[in-house]
DNA sequence: GCGACAG
DNA sequence: ATCTTGTCGC
């Protein structure tokens, strides 16, 4: 694929100032409303709702073939092969002194279809609220190495979870202008609406605009969503997911929940994760 | 001046 | 993000 809108690159020479003021720009270019053709439910076969696991490890899957097809899923008009369901993209990077490796995994259901990565070199520190233009360089990069225009881009990171409504996955989202959702570990900003501690699996919760967000005061910038979580002693936090592009804010916590495998990161992104581990490993030897 | 802050 | 062993619990 390739941007779109290259005139929204974040270009790391630009000033604090302008730096921000692109992002205001993005902010008013992206669409924080449903615009993509497929049906969440059509995103994977097994629509395992999250659970409360009791083991860690049960049985290791990468996310190879699935051994059959499931034509008769919930919904019914379903796509009925991997082959027909959306190209999901999950984004991450790793990094190895001043370069960023930027790594795509591609899938088609449970199935890995693709994978590509570039190596980045750094210009700019990582500062809280201009992330994109540390990563987004980095992250064009791999991303125009990817064949087929993906229906759906994850991120590590937020979107609209961000000061300016801004964040890495609205960014790229709309230098793409591809659908995408940012998945966070983290909360950059804005008020939960209830404690997020020691909830159940499948919960979830808006957080709102506050004083530190350019939006309206109470305005559903995202969700703490909890994916996973033990039914035992050690708890799991929360994912702060969010709108990047094209996508509602409620809607992002079902294709989050979709893509969702038995992980507490969604599947693209876990293993957009591992895989820019191991070309850092394969990289420094 | 103090506090807060994705990856 | 990155530097890293053991350790608790299923």
């Amino acid at each position: 694929m390739e941007p779109v809108r290259p005139e929204f690159a974040p270009d790391p020479d630009l000033s604090r100032d302008e730096m921000e003021a692109l992002q205001h720009d993005v902010a008013d270019a992206a669409e924080f409303t449903d615009s993509f053709d497929f049906a969440p439910t059509d995103v994977t076969a097994n629509h395992v709702p999250p659970e409360t696991v009791t083991g860690v490890n049960e049985t290791l899957s990468t996310g190879g073939p699935d051994a059959g097809d499931d034509d008769t899923e919930s919904g019914g008009i379903g796509a009925a092969s991997d082959s027909e369901r959306p190209l999901i993209a999950g984004v991450d990077q790793a990094f190895l002194d001043d370069h960023a490796v930027s790594a795509v995994v591609l899938l088609r259901g449970s199935t890995v279809v693709d994978r590509v990565y570039a190596v980045t070199e750094l210009s700019t520190p990582y500062i809280p609220g201009l992330l994109s233009f540390r990563e987004g360089g980095p992250i064009i990069d791999a991303l125009s190495a990817v064949e087929r225009d993906p229906d759906l881009l994850v991120f590590d990171g937020s979107g609209r979870i961000h000061y300016r409504q801004a964040g890495l996955a609205t960014h790229m989202g709309v230098v793409f202008d591809t659908p995408s959702v940012g998945v966070a570990k983290n909360l950059l900003c804005g008020t939960p609406a209830e404690s997020v501690t020691d909830r159940p699996a499948g919960w979830r919760t808006p957080i709102h605009a506050d004083a530190d967000v350019n939006a309206d005061p109470g305005t559903v910038i995202g969700h703490a969503y909890q994916s996973r979580q033990y039914d035992t002693n050690r708890t799991i936090n929360p994912l702060y997911v969010s709108p990047g592009h094209r996508v509602s804010a409620e809607t992002t916590v079902e294709l989050v929940a979709a893509v969702g495998g038995k992980y507490k990161l969604p599947e693209p992104t876990r293993l957009a994760d591992a895989y820019a581990d191991e070309v850092k490993r394969d990289l420094s030897e």
